[in-house]
DNA sequence: GCCAACGTTGGC
DNA sequence: GCCAACGTTGGC
């Protein structure tokens, strides 16, 4: 099992949306970066973990857990003209985008913030806190998640 | 709103 | 295939 970091703007769709929805599950469209959709095409997997990361925010941090619920399979909104997302050079043949569905797992007791982590030592080397990382999705190690997990809980 | 970092695009 | 220009991300 792997584990990652998800990235979302709060106000676009936060880590209580995910919880709203029916199943409690969102696919996670609209990624338009190869190495974002490689992760989600090529390795994750369903039953992998995922911090859910709220972004471009008054309080950027982690705001619960997630999980991969599905395998991937190609992102609609490519092919949806009206979508945002609409890729002309995407066709059904032959699709570029592709995501996996993610369903909520459980709250943390507390927000895990960005400033947090930052103090953390056992968490200098995440990916997260590197130099320009701005990938929405972001690999982290088993140790990081148990790590963050502990001090939201 | 600024700006560093970096991905993407397109002309050559 | 290079690289300048441009766009986007995201913390501050």
């Amino acid at each position: 099992m792997k584990y990652w970091l998800m990235k979302s703007e709060p106000d676009v769709f936060s880590f209580d949306d995910l919880k709203k929805r029916p199943k409690k599950t969102e696919p996670w469209n609209g990624v338009r970066n190869y190495q974002a959709r490689n992760f989600m095409r090529d390795e994750m997997k369903i039953g992998d973990q995922i911090l859910f990361y709220h972004s471009s925010c008054d309080i950027p941090g982690v705001a619960g857990i997630a999980k991969v619920s599905s395998q991937t399979y190609p992102d609609i909104t490519q092919f949806e003209a009206t979508s945002e997302y609409f890729d002309p050079k995407a066709t059904k043949e032959n699709p570029r985008w592709f995501l996996i569905d993610v369903t909520f797992m459980k709250d943390l007791k507390s927000f895990v913030s960005l400033e947090e982590i930052k103090k953390h030592k056992n968490l200098s080397e995440m990916r997260l806190l590197q130099r320009g990382n701005r990938l929405s999705i972001l690999p982290v190690t088993r140790e990081e998640f148990e790590y963050i997990l502990k001090l939201g809980t």
